[in-house]
DNA sequence: CTTATATTTAGATATTTGTCTAAATAACTA
DNA sequence: TAGTTATTTAGACAAATATCTAAATATAAG
């Protein structure tokens, strides 16, 4: 849940999942859609990885992420909790 | 949507959320529930109200404060854009 | 009017976070 | 094998964040 809110709390990891929600991409064509260096758009994956929103596999000598939106029916039942 | 990611992300904070979920409480009621300062939950309680998450009024000499899940809408919608 | 209680504001500090550049690793290609 | 391309790792740094103590503000009560 933790990793889940940290990972959410980010304006630029967001549009990235907004990107994958179209079609998965190779970590070289998501640092290509914003204005930020290729390290960071990794270290942004990295935390999106660690939240389990998104998930990768090696292609050659590509890495092609997907986003993964079942955790985010945790989100949706906590937030659902609160509602209650 | 950006102060309501930052507003969730933080264990205290979404600890106020579900105690004011049972019911409104003055600012040290809360703070009386966490092994922190006044003054700390204190700010953690300006964030949620910039996050429109909780509104106060002043009864006397306390400010008692409830939930507001409405806001709560708009993330509902941001991850259902998201499965969709 | 003075003291006590409730809350917030101010200012300081340690930690976390987002970013960068340079270097390392991995895999294609000539 | 040497060079090129894709990605990640390492290390540095500035900005943001969570926390604290001390002080300020506001209200209540004697």
């Amino acid at each position: 849940m933790n990793s889940l809110f940290k990972a959410l709390n980010d304006e630029t990891r967001r549009k990235i999942l907004d990107l994958l929600k179209e079609k998965d991409l190779s970590a070289g064509q998501i640092a290509a859609a914003f204005d930020i260096s290729k390290p960071s758009i990794s270290h942004h994956l990295v935390l999106l990885k660690q939240a389990d929103l998104v998930s990768s596999v090696k292609n050659g000598q590509f890495v092609i992420y997907s986003l993964n939106t079942t955790v985010l029916e945790e989100v949706m039942q906590w937030i659902m909790n609160l509602k209650k």
